[in-house]
DNA sequence: AGCTTGCACGTACGGTGTACGTACGTCAAT
DNA sequence: ATTGACGTACGTACACCGTACGTGCAAGCT
């Protein structure tokens, strides 16, 4: 039994694996040291709080985003290959994206992404100020999606038994189109609706006025 | 003293009403009938449990949305009113709007502003597959919008002493264009975000090629 | 009258985060 | 070699949480 000396690191994977395994709700100073065969309140040495500690789970996942740019690719293959990286995270770490998106990060974590999408959207013939802007539009676009994809699975719902209006009954008097698009809303393809939205925003950066085309 | 006899909507009310003055986390069943005056216990006889409670916040500040569409109107200015119409509740519930947009709604609570969206968007020439992802793509981009904006205040942070990256000390080796640009990104008007991205958006809807201009 | 029903309540249990005091290793200076 | 400081692991304790359970009271019905 090598008792390897317990670390800020040891405990922040304990506690992804944990989220990932039984949700975030599970996640409790008692059970992460249970489930490293420590003490709770030796957690307390490597980490100030329970706070901080959901705030190192976000920063770790963050981080984990494997990003592959091309500065010689076309802006619009950048911006693609940008937004499935962050994507994957959702596909990696279902459970602990939720703290990623709905945490306010206090630290530098996500500052190599920021840099390489504005890189981007420079490239792409935009002055300082567009390219923030787009910039915001992308993660808020790409936060709400992820939201979507995962929060779908607050913990472990029994199957879909009935995804919000379902088609068990929708006056169709009363809401004559969602009645008719039930099959269509009930499902969704988070894969291709990401892969729409992407595509949508693309084409809207492709029309800005504010674009200088042939700008190197 | 008009003892009013306890109802779910005086309980929800309380509810709302703690959760902007001291914030998500300070919500407890102890807390919340101590502001009514009454046992922890007696609110288990209007709402099952703290979940469903929690839901009913969402529910009822979701359905406080005002909405005045106009079915005449060209079908941008729909939809830049309907968009504006869901960031007012980002407004009048700054803080219980985390609650609505962070929590999978199991009610059909939310049906009247999906109703109007589709219409909106077969207005303006889309079919029913189009329409859905338009809408869903739209939704992503308000719920992450509103994330940001009212994300930014989990509790009560110290009057933004350093939002993340700050000019504190950004490495322009690393990050030049981070570092260049520092000064947007640390300052974020929502109002002129938000704007911009519904401008984008609506550009890019009205140059999808899916959308039959002509047709009514 | 009796009976049922529903609401308000108190108590109690098992869980939470974490402040505090303590015991035990390792290493530096004496 | 001894001493002391220091960092780490730990157990206990406290205040708070959600809520299961049982009790009493008032209103309405038969």
């Amino acid at each position: 039994m090598t008792t390897e000396p317990l670390s800020r690191a040891r405990i922040l994977a304990a506690a992804i694996d944990l989220i990932e395994r039984e949700g975030a709700d599970a996640v409790s100073m008692r059970r992460i040291a249970a489930e490293l065969g420590v003490g709770v309140m030796s957690l307390y040495n490597h980490v100030p709080n329970k706070d901080a500690l959901l705030s190192g789970v976000a920063e770790t996942v963050l981080s984990g985003i494997e990003f592959t740019d091309d500065p010689g690719a076309h802006w619009s293959d950048r911006v693609r290959t940008q937004a499935h990286a962050f994507r994957q995270i959702a596909h990696h770490y279902p459970r602990s994206t939720m703290l990623v998106v709905s945490r306010t990060l206090h630290s530098s974590a996500g500052l190599l992404p920021v840099e390489r999408a504005l890189a981007t959207l420079r490239g792409a013939g935009f002055d300082g100020i567009d390219a923030v802007r787009m910039l915001r539009m992308f993660i808020a676009f790409i936060v709400g999606s992820l939201l979507r994809e995962v929060g779908v699975t607050p913990t472990f719902a029994p199957p879909q038994q009935h995804r919000a209006v379902s088609a068990e009954h929708v006056d169709p008097e009363l809401f004559p189109h969602v009645s008719e698009l039930a099959p269509l809303l009930v499902s969704c393809d988070h894969e291709a609706e990401f892969e729409f939205g992407v595509e949508m925003l693309i084409q809207a950066i492709a029309v800005h006025p504010a674009r200088r085309e042939g700008t190197r």
